[in-house]
DNA sequence: GATTTATTTAGATATTTATTTAAATATCTA
DNA sequence: TAGATATTTAAATAAATATCTAAATAAATC
C-alpha cells in the first residue's frame, strides 16, 4: 500500500500512466514524451512494474508497456474505509 | 493533485488520517500514537492541512485536528478517468 | 505578570529519491 | 558474426524529504 502511494506520488510516473491509458507503448515511445533521459524513464517504469501498475512484454526488439488498472481497487478501498466512519454501509 | 498524492505517500500521514477517522484529536494526542517527535508530527499536520485533508481549530490551549474526506473526490476522479479509456460512461 | 502546558517555527542533519552519463545486455538485420 | 537499435543496469550526483534539538509563540492558571 505504501509503495503504491509512493509510486503514484511522482508526476512523471502519473503521466506515464496517462499515456498508457491511450495505448500500449514501447519504452522509447514513452521517453519521447519527456525531457528526461531514457535510463530515468526506465527507472520509473521499473517502479510502476513493481507495484503492478504496468505490465511489460517484449515483442522482438521492443518492450511494450501496458496499463493495469486493477491495482486502483486497493486505493479506492482505503479511501472508502476512511470515509465510512466505521459504519457498515 | 501532485501535492495531494505526495502528502498521501507518507505512512505517518496516512496513519494520522486513520486516527482522525475515529474522532477529532489534538496535536498532542496525535503525537502520542507515534515514536516521532512532536515537531515532526506538527510538520506532517501542516502538510495535511496544506492539501485540506485535515482542518485545525484552536479550542483554548489545544488545537484540534479533524479529517476532511471531500478531497478524495479528486483522486477518485483521476482514477476513474484512467480506467474509462476515453469512453463516456 | 510569571509559570506551566500545548504547539509551532527554525536550523541542522540524515535519508531517500530522481536524475545523469557510461557501460552492459538483448534482439534484429545485413 | 558484426553492426545497429532498444532498453536496462551501475555508479555518481543533486535535490527533496523526514527527522531531530532548541527556541519561539500562544493560551491558561496561579
Amino acid at each position: 500500500m505504501n509503495d503504491l502511494f509512493k509510486t503514484l506520488s511522482d508526476p512523471t510516473r502519473r503521466k506515464i500512466l496517462e499515456l498508457l491509458k491511450e495505448k500500449d507503448l514501447t519504452a522509447g515511445e514513452i521517453s519521447n514524451n519527456f525531457n528526461i533521459s531514457k535510463p530515468s524513464i526506465s527507472h520509473h517504469l521499473k517502479l510502476l512494474k513493481n507495484v503492478d501498475l504496468v505490465y511489460s512484454e517484449r515483442r522482438g526488439q521492443h518492450i511494450y508497456y501496458s496499463l493495469n488498472t486493477t491495482v486502483f481497487q486497493d486505493i479506492i478501498h482505503w479511501i472508502l474505509n476512511l470515509k465510512n466512519n466505521g459504519e457498515e454501509r
